[in-house]
Order: C-alpha cells, then sequence, then structure tokens
DNA sequence: ACCACGGGGTGAAACGTTTCACAAGCTGGT
DNA sequence: ACCAGCTTGTGAAACGTTTCACCCCGTGGT
C-alpha cells in the first residue's frame, strides 16, 4: 500500500535512515531486537526497496544481460539457461535480449542496456570486425564477454567452440563416405559461425584431396523456413549438377532441408546425405535423426557468465581470457549409407 | 569517457541543467541553436542517460517483463517473440525472465521486478489459484496480464487459448479413430493447462459414449525427457493393458514419447497413436510428423502485450478483458491409421 | 511610452537509497 | 577515576535526473 520508502519504515520503526538501511544491507551490524523492529515495519507496510535508487546511488546494477542472435533457436536457450544458473546463483538477475539477427535491433538493446549501467554483457554479436557501440560500453567500465565469437578485434573475454574444426569434422566425414560433391547450405556469409564452419569444411576438403566440391548455397538466415527454401532449389538443379550431400551451418537449417527435400521427393540419407551443426534436442528427434556437429551448449553459457562475474569482481585490470571448447561429431542416420550411387560419370 | 552526467554536459554547452534535460526530452522547447550546442556536447562527451536516476525522478520504467514457464520450450519463445514486438514498436524493452515451472524461481523473479518497478507484467504463473505476491504487485499499481491462463481469482486482463477444447479436441479426433483406451501423459497435474486438457479430453470421451477409457500417466515436467521416461513406462506395460493412443499435454513431452516408444520397439501410428500439443515448429519435422493442437503463439504474445500497453497508459481505471482464441487440431501421420488393430477379445 | 505576452532559459527541489564521519553508551584494564 | 576500544545508532551528503516556478527580454498592440 505504502508508496513511499525507507523514510516511512524508519519512522515506524523508531529508527533512523540509516538504521533501515543497515538492517537491509548488513543485518549483523544492528543489534537483534532493533532488527527486530525494523523488519516488523517493513512487513506491516509492505515496503519494497526501490532498486533505481539503490542503483543510483551505488553506480552499478546487480543485472547482467544477454544478447542472442535469435531466442527461438534451441542452441541459444540452452546457451541462455547455462548462463542464468550461474548469474542466479551469484544473486543477480539475467535478462534476455534478441537481437534476431538485426545489427539495428541490436543497437537498440546495447543503447538501452547502457542507459541502464548493466553490471555485465554477455553477447553473440551480429557482426565481426570493430563495433563502435561495444567499445563504449568496454570503454564505459561494463565487462563484455562475447559468446561464441573470437574476441575479434576486442580484447575482451570470450568462450567459444572451434566452428573451423567443427566444419573439418562435418566435410571430412562425408568426405569419408564417398562424397564428391557436397553443398553447404547456411548465411548470412556475414555472420562469422557461418563463414568459419565454411571455412572448415573447404579446408577439410582441400586437404582431403580427391578434388571433392564444395558449393555454397546462402542463406537469408539460420532458420526452418530458409533452409527448406534452399532445398527446394537444390531439388529443382539437374540430376546430374546435385550434389549428393549437404552440411548445413546449423540444425535449424537441416530440419528445413529435411523437409524439403522430402517434398522435392529426395530420400535422406539414399539420396541425400544430411549433417547438421548444434546438436539441438530435435535433432535426434528429426524424422531422420540428424548427424550433426554438438557444442556443449550450456556449458558455453556457465563459463561465460563465470568470467564475466570474475571480471566484474575484480576491481583491478584482469587478465582476459578465450575458452575454446571442441565440438564432437554426431553420427545419426541421415548421414548412414556407405557413399553416394555413382552416377551419369 | 566522462562518467558523469548531465551536469559536465551543460557546462560544456555553457547552459543550465534544466535546458539539457529540454534538449532531451523535450527537443522542441529549445531553440535550435542552442539545442545543436548541448547536442554537440552530449557528443563529444559521449555522454549516456542514466536510466536509474531518469526512473527514480520518474517512478516509472520502460520496461515490461515476461515471466514464461520454460524458456527452451518453443511454444514459450514465439509467445515472447509475439510480445517483443508490440513492446518494442512502443519503445520499451522486453525482459524474459525464465521460472522453470519452480514456484521459488518464479517468486524470487517477482521481487526483484517489484523492486525494478517495472511497467508491467506479462505472466503465465507456475500455479493456479490465489498468488499473493502477484496480488501485491497489482496493489501496487503495476499492471499484470496472465498470459495462456484464465484470469482465475485475480482480477486482471487475460490472454489464453482455450485448452479444455484443444483437449476435447485431441480426444475426440483418437476415439473416432477407434481408439478405446488412451492415455494421457502429462504433468504436474497442479499445471493449470495441463489439468484443462486433461479435463477437455476427459469431458469429450465421455460424452463420446462407448466407454472409452482415459489413463494418464503423470510426468514431472513437460520436457522431452519426461516424455522419454513416460514412453518406457508405457512400453513396458503387458500388451493387453497398454493403450493404443498417446495424447500428451505437449509437444516437447509427444517427441519424448515418439522416441521412447521407438526404443522399445513401438511403431507410430501403427502400434500407437499420438497427438502433441502446441504444434510447434519442431511438431512438423519429426520422425513421424506430429499431430498436433494448433495455439496461435505469436498472436497471443502480441495481444498480450497490448493488453498491457492499453492498461498501463489508461491512468484510471481500466476495464479488464479476457481473450480468449481457438486452438486448432493439425493432423499428421502420427494418428493416420484407421485405428488400432482389435487385439485380445 | 507602456503593457501584456510568450519564447527561451534558469536554478533549486525532490525522487529513495547508500555511505560515511561521528556520537553515545558500555566494558574492562590500569 | 580514566581512557581505549567496541558496539550500536545517527544524520546529512551525494548519486543524476526531471520538474516547476520563475525570470529576462524582445515584440506588437494601444
Amino acid at each position: 500500500m505504502a508508496v513511499t520508502g525507507i523514510k516511512e519504515v524508519a519512522r515506524r520503526a523508531g529508527v533512523s535512515l540509516g538504521t533501515v538501511s543497515n538492517v537491509l544491507n548488513r543485518p549483523d551490524s544492528v543489534a537483534p531486537a532493533t532488527r527486530k523492529r525494523v523488519l516488523d515495519a517493513i512487513d506491516e507496510l509492505g515496503y519494497v526497496r526501490n532498486d533505481s535508487a539503490r542503483h543510483l546511488r551505488a553506480g552499478s546494477s546487480r543485472t547482467v544481460a544477454i544478447v542472442v542472435l535469435d531466442v527461438s533457436n534451441p542452441f541459444f536457450t540452452d546457451v541462455v539457461q547455462g548462463a542464468e544458473a550461474v548469474v542466479e546463483a551469484a544473486g543477480g538477475m539475467l535478462v534476455v535480449c534478441n537481437s534476431g539477427q538485426d545489427p539495428a535491433r541490436e543497437g537498440r538493446h546495447l543503447a538501452t542496456l547502457e542507459e541502464q549501467r548493466v553490471r555485465g554483457l554477455l553477447i553473440t554479436p551480429v557482426e565481426n570486425g570493430r563495433h563502435e557501440r561495444l567499445e563504449r560500453l568496454v570503454d564505459r567500465g561494463i565487462p563484455v564477454v562475447l559468446v561464441d565469437r573470437g574476441s575479434g578485434q576486442l580484447n575482451r573475454c570470450s568462450v567459444a567452440v572451434d566452428d573451423v574444426l567443427g566444419g573439418r569434422l562435418a566435410a571430412t566425414h562425408l568426405a569419408e563416405l564417398g562424397h564428391r560433391h557436397i553443398a553447404f547450405v547456411g548465411g548470412p556469409v556475414a555472420i562469422p559461425q557461418v563463414a568459419d564452419r565454411h571455412a572448415g569444411a573447404a579446408a577439410a576438403l582441400a586437404e582431403h584431396g580427391g578434388g571433392v566440391d564444395l558449393e555454397v548455397f546462402e542463406t537469408k538466415s539460420l532458420s526452418v523456413t530458409a533452409g527448406r527454401q534452399a532445398a527446394e532449389d537444390i531439388c529443382a538443379l539437374p540430376h546430374s549438377r546435385r550434389p549428393t550431400a549437404i552440411f548445413c551451418a546449423n540444425d535449424l537449417l537441416a530440419l528445413g532441408v529435411l523437409q524439403g527435400l522430402t517434398i522435392g521427393g529426395l530420400r535422406v540419407p539414399e539420396d541425400m546425405a544430411l549433417v547438421g551443426y548444434d546438436d539441438i534436442e530435435f535433432a535426434a528427434a528429426a524424422a531422420v535423426p540428424l548427424t550433426s556437429v554438438r557444442q556443449p551448449r550450456e556449458q558455453l553459457g556457465r563459463t561465460a557468465a563465470q568470467l564475466l562475474l570474475e571480471e566484474a569482481d575484480t576491481d583491478a585490470a584482469h587478465g582476459h581470457r578465450h575458452v575454446v571448447f571442441q565440438p564432437q561429431l554426431v553420427v545419426r542416420q541421415s548421414t548412414a549409407t556407405a557413399g553416394p550411387r555413382r552416377r551419369g560419370r
């Protein structure tokens, strides 16, 4: 009921402002009897701290933000859960912002978060390279940890999975199955993960020798719909120019591709092998269980949050660390063939 | 660079505090020349508003929160996206909190949000019935909109989908296919959605006549893992006591059940028909595309956010509204049989 | 010449905390 | 008796905005 604050409480308990504040923040420094009176008053009045005032005075807030590329991608929700666990255990609050792979939206979120003087920031930036806005946050003293991204120009802590290696694993697997014409479905290529996974695949195939061809089909986004679209394009190709295997930058894409291929009358893995990336929970439950490159999603989030809190707690300079996890290939039915049936030559 | 605020800007631009504030909040009331000087100063100093101070003074904040049962459930991420669109269009910020179906965690979130004096709250409460904490927020004047829940005791706006009807649709569909022993997999039953969907199914079967049996298998949560577990239990049943169809409270559960049945050697739909709920994007991409009850997820979020903002903008009393959407049965392969093969009688 | 008016600007108060230097009252050692 | 040292509590300043009453001055009407 009472819209007022500490003052009212103080009056009611017959103590001074400072004492109430002490009860709230350093309960042990207050005599038990007084403490009880104050707590009772708080209860009766239904008093609730005003965070704005507290942080205005204290300078820093206790919320940590995470800005992800796509909230509806299970990969990110798992990362979020990992981070959440750590932040909450430390008594903080994690707010989730969704950039939706849109730089403008990312910018707006960062602006708001900057105004909010968040305690720290976990982010998977939409674009690589210098990031003016992000650097401003850093200059302002807000710890930033890059998630699923090498630290790039920005000298920050980072947590990532080796995407180049992931690409290698996928491509090597397909090459070893005998595929000679492989499609890479992913995009926009400006997204570093996409670029790295492609680069890894390309490098592995080059080393593998035997002139394996990697053809890129760029998509507008990393979504199921985009995958379905790409599959339709591939189905429309004349048989002789059609790849025999597809490596998707993402499980969402792979799931879409799977649907598209089915619509187009191509069977997986008989007519087309398929490899995804992320190994989200739904990959194993897909129409054809998906071979995929697994990333330690939750651990990524947990580690990122830990690094962040560590940096935030360290008053002095802090050595930035880069943690890189190794991805792992999980083979399932979508690549369960001896290889492509040779044709046309 | 400058850690300071408006004061510094004022000095640099050679104006008073009030003028800077006016430039920020009512630009038109300031002469163009002065305005430019101020804006330049802001730029040079890299000044960024301090939200805490602003809201301390102004009383209310511009962030809206949504508390969901499970961030990693695609149903909720879609709801979130809908709400996000509306809130951002109105210049606000949406923070996502995850209760993980844990009342304690929900409580902690609400406490924090109350301290933060959020502008409004979208919530799917973990439990039904009186909700003391929520009522406090309401008393405090914070608009609350219930998502995917009837308004219960609380006289609030609400947005929901008719879960009883959804349960009916699913059960009727199965009964019409000739199933006489149907399992309901879902839980905890304390969750209203679960209860309603079950109630709807039970009611429909009672009306349908013909002594259709609905057996409940309660799960600990609405997750893929819980579903897998339940399926194992069902597989372990002697053939004669085993249901011929399963209705899951949730697609996640259904996906898990599908996996569990496969492991247990039962085929869908030949040996067991399966119906899910939510029609998440992955339902159509499942090993056996899932028959499911579709809900207008994004629209749910959008509408909820609109009601909330409307209430927040209305100073005076505001008539609470309850919007109820109709679910829709989407039939796919997981129920694509003429009915159960008769056995043992 | 005078007044009313309005655009443009000022400066201090207020928002609700936390912090900090300090005071008051005890305890126990000398 | 006296002082040192501790525990408990006090009150005012400060945090960075926004708001509000008010002032200054040029303009146009009389």
